[in-house]
RNA sequence: GGCGGGGUAGCUCAGAUGGUUAGAGCGUUGGAUUCAUAACCCAAAGGUCGGCAGUUCGAUUCUGCUCCCCGCUACCA
């Protein structure tokens, strides 16, 4: 790692469709921003990118549910994005979106060169295409019945049911979810990019990467194993960048072609020496993203890189696992998030605060959790009570003993060595988790730094001393004083905002990692700015809002899913009376095996029992239900599920919640019973 | 369904190529202290390391099965 010149970082393109929540920060933009920090501490050449993904599907439907055009859209939220990350310190050199014109050339110059070269395959399928809504659609946006289990809702690629595999145009009945027309099948054209034909040279990079965290290697390496397939670099959408060819019209670039591009087309904004940062062999490229990104990065983009040549891979994808929200998904549709805007609006100047909750419980190994409650105690018993505590003993001792002046050393305690020892281990152990991508750790031995502070002066006492020893006293706080600028180096890639002020009060002007160890930093005579508090005490009740405010959406949400379904089209009587409903009598039931909602009920209709297969194995205790009366319609067709026969379906009424319960007679009535 | 990651103290998480008392921070309890934002400092309590079985002299660590959470599953991105 060492052989390299440069460090080109970049950070995940987002979504221009919506605001940036804690999920973001915690997942890629702020371990990229510690990372690139500490690399420019240790004067290191380097760069940061990363803007917004301004492309593809969710862009549009925004765009739709919004009433706005695509452009519109993005536009509002690049912007939006944009500011929160400059508030936030996140300290990009370039911050960039794909839908700028230079984004556009450079993906078609690339997408042209492995055209003209050969490297790609074209292939004619037939696609569902909806004619109302006048665009082909894809997997997730036709549903229909599943040929495997027959039942209604399985969707393009998956019948969630049965939970088979599917591909659109196998689905009986296909319906197109936008405006729930049958779609007709339309003949189109796409070029693949057939990653088969890389799967060598891949296994090659991935395997020369043994240091690649776990998350990532397992799942490159479970998609190696599997065997990689063509995949297509082109769709069928209006919205995107245009394929450079002739007669492409309503084609753009697979939104993963050209956004993993834009990394290198902001570099080229950045500079006009761009080249040099994705192309010099000492150059090295880390990419910080979410798990869910992860084989974009680790094998298509590489495999789009060798097909075009010329340009270095990654060394190191350190991808995180997700950030929960108060034991939920974060999710951007559902608005169960901390949005980043409204957080810098109502906690101002608390950017530190929010950093240091985040990289302390980062899901760098696993999902984390993110709580308020956690926030508060970060907070309150860490940044206030170990780190500002420490620095606010350090400036007042000096402000009323040497009139904010740092005095001499002199003779000291006898302590000195193992705060001197204490210290020396530091650097290292920092150095190592935060080049290892270890930020967690890395958070904790910077921390240790404000610790070792409290100690030392707890137990040299300068307060005491100071009555017989002047001197002495002096020197004691002498040390405290580089202890805190030991503080504010160690800890500027994590709270960026509080080292600076930190800087600014001890007069030190350059923040260098070399400087660690040096106990002469702030030198004697030196007039300190007592800064303040760093760091205030958060309150139950300003904790307690916010939870408040999440539990509010949540029950708006919530209030949301009730509404009740529109009314189906007018039946007559006849078709009605073709419905034979009854009531029938449990007398067994069973878990169908290796099915997750399927129960094998034996029902008694008065004539026989009867066996009928309810796919409510999540809802009802099969013991609990045995001697129940429930309705059925027993005219339906018999059919088998999971290889077992249904005589009938069980009705079963669904609460707002998505819970059931069975529809029941009033009172207990001869099984049998018909209902009309 | 297949594949990948994870399940360790009340909470958030480390860790062990298998081996004497399994770690940290926060929280809790007790003590000490008052320079400091009732903060700091010291100490203690607290874990059958998801469950079952196997390999082994010995497993929380290896193997198999199983349960739970998360992700991916290839034209959803």
């Amino acid at each position: 790692m060492s052989d390299f010149a440069r460090t080109t970082v970049t950070a995940a393109l987002i979504y221009a469709n919506g605001p940036i929540h804690i999920g973001h920060l915690a997942g890629c933009y702020l371990p990229a921003d510690i990372y690139v920090r500490y690399l420019r501490l240790k004067k290191q050449e380097v760069i940061f990118v990363s803007g917004t993904d301004e492309h593809g599907v969710p862009i549009t439907i925004k765009a739709q549910k919004e009433g706005k055009t695509p452009q519109q859209v993005v536009d509002h939220y690049y912007k939006e994005i944009k500011s929160s990350f400059e508030e936030f310190g996140i300290s990009f050199d370039i911050y960039g979106r794909t839908s700028d014109p230079a984004h556009h050339k450079m993906s078609q110059d690339f997408f042209l060169k492995l055209y003209q070269d050969g490297k790609f395959i074209e292939e004619v399928t037939e696609q569902y295409y909806d004619e109302a809504a006048d665009q082909f659609l894809a997997d997730r946006y036709i549903t229909g019945d599943c040929p495997k289990c027959q039942q209604p809702g399985a969707y393009g690629d998956q019948c969630e049911k049965c939970g088979s595999a599917l591909s659109p145009t196998e689905l009986i009945n296909p319906k197109s979810t936008l405006s729930g027309a049958s779609p007709i099948l339309k003949e189109t054209k796409n070029w693949f990019l057939p990653l088969d034909q890389w799967q060598g040279e891949l296994e090659k990079y991935v395997n020369s990467h043994p240091e690649w965290k776990s998350n990532v290697s397992g799942q490159v390496k479970s998609w190696l194993q599997d065997g990689l397939r063509p995949r297509a670099m082109t769709r069928d959408l209006s919205w995107g960048v245009p394929i450079p060819l002739p007669d492409t019209e309503g084609k753009v670039l697979y939104v993963w072609f050209d956004a993993p591009i834009g990394y290198v087309s902001m570099t080229s904004q950045l500079t006009p020496d761009w080249e040099k940062w994705w192309k010099a062999e000492d150059s090295r490229i880390v990419h910080f993203i979410g798990k869910d990104n992860i084989v974009f990065h680790c094998l298509i983009f590489p495999a789009m890189c060798m097909a075009h040549g010329g340009y270095q891979l990654a060394d190191q994808v350190p991808a995180n696992e997700f950030m929960n929200l108060e034991g939920d998904k974060i999710s951007t549709s559902r608005n169960w998030a901390v949005w980043l805007h409204e957080y810098l609006k109502e906690f101002p100047g608390k950017q530190d605060v929010l950093r240091y909750a985040l990289t302390a419980s980062s899901p760098e190994t696993k999902d984390a959790d993110f709580t308020w409650a956690d926030f508060q105690t970060k907070n309150n018993s860490e940044l206030v009570a170990i780190l500002g505590n420490f620095v606010n003993r350090a400036f007042v001792l000096i402000d009323k003993n040497f009139e904010g002046i740092v005095p001499e050393k002199a003779a000291g305690t006898g302590l000195e060595a193992d705060v001197i020892a204490a210290l020396a281990e530091i650097p290292a152990k920092l150095d190592q988790a935060l080049a290892t991508y270890k930020f967690r750790d890395a958070l904790v031995y910077a921390m240790e730094i404000a610790r070792i502070g409290n100690k030392y002066l707890a137990d040299a006492e300068p307060w005491k001393i100071i009555k017989e020893d002047r001197d002495k006293a002096g020197t004691v706080l002498n040390y405290a004083v580089q202890l805190v600028a030991h503080a504010s180096l160690a800890l500027e890639p994590f709270i960026p905002f509080t080292a600076a002020r930190l800087r600014t009060a001890l007069g030190l002007a350059d923040a260098d990692w070399s400087a660690i160890g040096n106990f002469e930093l702030i030198p004697a005579g030196q007039k300190l700015a007592n800064p303040g508090l760093l760091f205030e005490k958060l309150e139950d009740d300003v904790i307690q809002a916010q939870v408040d405010k999440l539990k509010a959406t949540k029950a708006q949400m919530e209030l949301a899913s009730k509404q009740v379904a529109p009314i189906k089209e007018t039946i007559d009587f006849d078709s009605f009376a073709k419905m034979d409903m009854r009531i029938g009598q449990i007398t067994a039931a069973e878990k169908v095996e290796k099915s997750k909602k399927l129960l094998k009920l034996t029902v008694n209709d008065g004539l026989k029992d009867r066996t009928i297969l309810s796919g409510i194995a999540e809802h009802v205790e099969p013991e609990a239900i045995i001697g129940k009366q429930v309705t059925f319609l027993a005219n339906l067709a018999p059919r088998k599920i999971m290889g077992q026969e249904s005589e009938g379906m069980i009705l079963m009424a669904e609460d707002a919640d998505g819970s059931l319960a069975f529809v029941q007679p009033s009172k207990s009535v001869w099984n049998g019973a018909s209902i009309s």
